[in-house]
DNA sequence: AGCACGCCGACT
DNA sequence: GTCGGCGTGCTC
């Protein structure tokens, strides 16, 4: 293309230039030229295929402008999108994300669109598609009297012309499905749209389906797994209006509902709506900010609140209401913890299974009864370590002992997911047997099959869920009572809904307990809450036995009595005391590279400068430390964590600190707010 | 983020 | 003498 034909650019007065962003960690937007068909096409919002250095990228049109300072121009080779993919609030919560989370517009709009999409060329919104069909759908059940004091909060807040955020606080199995739907049905009658998020698509199919049975043909899930076709006509069904609710997990906070309404996340709590990658957006404060651009209402629902949810509704931003028993007078299990401390000094064998649990798991074989066991680590044994010499097996690329796998028989690294025959002998003395310390899940499993030869038993977890139909199937063996016992890691916690289910054993209640980690008591309270919301579904009453060393915690004590009130209190005047979420925003980075030299050096000169703004600002700066696991795959890390009252100025910092691509002295920096 | 360019160690 | 490591810089 000859650029120098266009000369001199300022005296055009037509757009023909467009400025493009392009999902890369880079802040600019880049300058084309619009070819001559397609003048008068682009507008913002759609994408575009254009000339990038050696090669060819698809960008986001940001605005089309009449004239450029940049010379040399290149230009935009095809369209993409027949009508923009980004339009109304979703803007404005592009800039959003870009400025809370640290990253450039062009990431933000990315993230927002999946990149497969492919729009139909006749795709384009018609007028009236907007109406739809009104008539509220009758209610599915009748409402129980705590569920109607819960109702008159949710429904004052869908009338009100401010946005509100409702915390609903139900126990498991107390009915708060049944209030979002009634939740949706209102904001469908008012013309309004809504978007309802779960943490996974494949472990709440139930609740999919009581969405479509409502609904019908009014909503559209949406999930990574629908192929292109599906996911253009769901993407066209939604920004046309024609279709105005959406289910789906984290990503759906983003999906093009027109007027919306109401976004209601369920289980609010849940980690996987903290997006691991960049820009990593937690899916619940992407709610809340676009609830605030359209306002709409926003639900967030849990057995376990998410402190700072908990905390924010108690605290003036938000309304509270609670849901404190179960439908149809089903009561919580009885919960029972067993100390380890105990068991070790009186115990003979050293199997993971203390004989209280084992006498319970006889009886609920001789009753017919089903049982799970919970134990959040994968593999037979957590460490392989020689008899006589003492060496223990570690990954070569990652700072991390083997894990013994046994069927099949592998020495595996949980990071990197390096396979290693196992050896009889030590490698490096020679002489000693190797010897397996700590259990894992096929070590439980393989304990039951010693112990109850008679009874089928199965186990669930990432091992044993690789085919994609895996994890139906044993759903579905459990579900039919082909299965007595399972075992199983935190996935048998989420979700599942088995009524036959009496016996709930927790193998080792310390394993989340003593992870480094702040929210190390929050994870417990959690996983016991919700594995222990697994029991007693059905007619017979729930027993949970906890095993653990520490059961004086006030994590495990709170979860023994069901009482999420007392945990919040122990766990506010933590944070408070420790300045921690939510009296505080953290961001933490994190400085990689293959040299643990240079990582170092680099983390102790940034470090530096950040003190130095920190103190101009009210901030703080931690570090820099090591990461937990300072090395995986053959690569350095050291984390950098800064606490401050609010994100955006620390984000504004850093900002200034990175060079472009986010790095600091040419290694990338990667940065997370709000870390979980 | 890619990708090309450019300057120092172990090899046909 | 080269092949290739990854440190540096650029992308309209």
């Amino acid at each position: 293309m000859a650029v120098s034909d266009h000369s001199p650019l300022t005296t055009h007065h037509s757009p023909i230039i467009a400025e493009v962003a392009f999902n890369l960690p880079l802040e600019r937007a880049f300058h084309y030229l619009i070819p001559p068909a397609l003048q008068g096409t682009l507008q913002p919002g759609m994408r575009v295929a254009a000339p990038f250095g050696p090669r060819e990228r698809v960008g986001f049109v940001v605005r089309v402008l009449a004239a450029s300072p940049i010379r040399e121009l290149k230009t935009i080779r095809r369209r993409i999108d027949p009508a923009p993919v980004i339009a109304d609030e979703r803007w404005a919560l592009a800039s959003w994300l870009s400025a809370y989370y640290y990253c450039s517009l062009g990431e933000a709009l990315a993230v927002m669109v999946p990149s497969a999409l492919r729009l139909p060329a006749a795709a384009s919104v018609r007028a009236g598609d907007l109406q739809g069909e009104r008539a509220p759908h009758p209610r599915g059940h009748a409402l129980t009297v705590h569920q109607q004091r819960a109702w008159k909060t949710i429904a004052a807040a869908l009338e009100s012309s401010r946005p509100q955020t409702v915390l609903l606080h139900g126990v498991t199995a107390s009915g708060k499905t049944e209030l979002y739907l009634e939740a949706a049905n209102r904001v469908l009658a008012q013309g309004r749209g809504v978007i309802f998020l779960i943490p996974e698509i494949a472990l709440t199919p139930q609740t999919i389906d009581r969405f479509r049975e409502r609904f019908g043909e009014r909503v559209t899930v949406w999930h990574s797994r629908l192929t292109a076709r599906e996911r253009a006509a769901a993407w066209a069904r939604l920004s046309s209006g024609r279709c105005r609710a959406v289910v789906g997990a984290r990503s759906a906070v983003f999906a093009p509902v027109r007027r919306l309404g109401l976004i209601v996340l369920d289980e609010e709590h849940e980690q996987t709506y903290k997006q691991e990658d960049a820009p990593r957006y937690h899916a619940r404060d992407v709610a809340l900010a676009r609830a605030r651009l359209t306002r709409a209402t926003v639900i967030l629902g849990s057995a376990t609140p998410s402190i700072e949810s908990y905390y924010a509704a108690t605290h003036g931003r938000g309304r509270l209401v609670s849901l404190p028993e179960r439908v149809e007078g089903r009561g919580l299990p009885t919960v029972e913890l067993i100390d380890l401390r105990e068991e070790l000094a009186s115990r003979s064998g050293r199997g993971p299974l203390s004989n209280r649990l084992q006498r319970a798991l006889q009886q609920a074989v001789e009753r017919g009864e089903q049982a799970m066991l919970l134990l959040n680590r994968r593999g037979f044994a957590r460490v392989v370590q020689c008899a006589t010499c003492g060496e223990v097996k570690r990954c070569e690329r990652c700072s991390v002992p083997l894990v013994y796998h046994a069927s099949p028989p592998a020495l595996v690294c949980h990071y990197c997911n390096f396979h290693e025959p196992p050896e009889e002998l030590c490698s490096r003395c020679r002489k000693g047997y190797l010897r397996f310390r700590g259990s894992g899940t096929e070590r439980v499993e393989s304990e039951l099959h010693r112990l109850f030869p008679a009874s089928s038993i199965a186990r669930m977890d990432r091992d044993m869920t690789r085919g994609r139909e895996s994890h139906r199937q044993i759903y579905e063996a459990v579900k039919t009572h082909q299965v007595g016992l399972l075992v199983g890691t935190q996935m048998i916690a989420k979700g599942l809904d088995f009524p036959q289910v009496t016996l709930v054993g927790v193998v080792s209640a310390d394993t989340a307990l003593n992870l480094p980690d702040f929210r190390a008591g929050e994870r417990t309270f959690d996983l016991l809450t919700q594995v222990a919301g697994r029991a007693g579904r059905g007619q017979q009453p729930g027993r949970v036995l906890i095993q653990t060393y520490c059961p004086e915690h006030y994590a495990i004590q709170a979860a023994r009595a069901h009482d999420y009130l007392q945990f919040y209190q122990e766990e506010i005047r933590m944070r408070r005391r420790l300045r921690l979420p939510p009296f505080v925003h953290l961001i933490e980075l994190t400085l990689v590279g293959s040299s643990r030299q240079r990582v170092d050096e680099a983390a102790a000169r940034l470090a530096a400068l950040l003190r130095r703004a920190a103190r101009r600002q009210r901030l703080r700066m931690l570090g820099p430390s090591p990461h937990r696991i300072p090395r995986v795959r053959r690569t350095y890390r050291t984390r950098i964590l800064l606490k401050g009252q609010a994100v955006e100025p620390m984000v504004a910092m850093l900002r200034r600190v990175l060079q472009p691509g986010r790095k600091f002295r040419g290694l990338p920096v990667i940065v997370d707010v709000d870390p979980l």
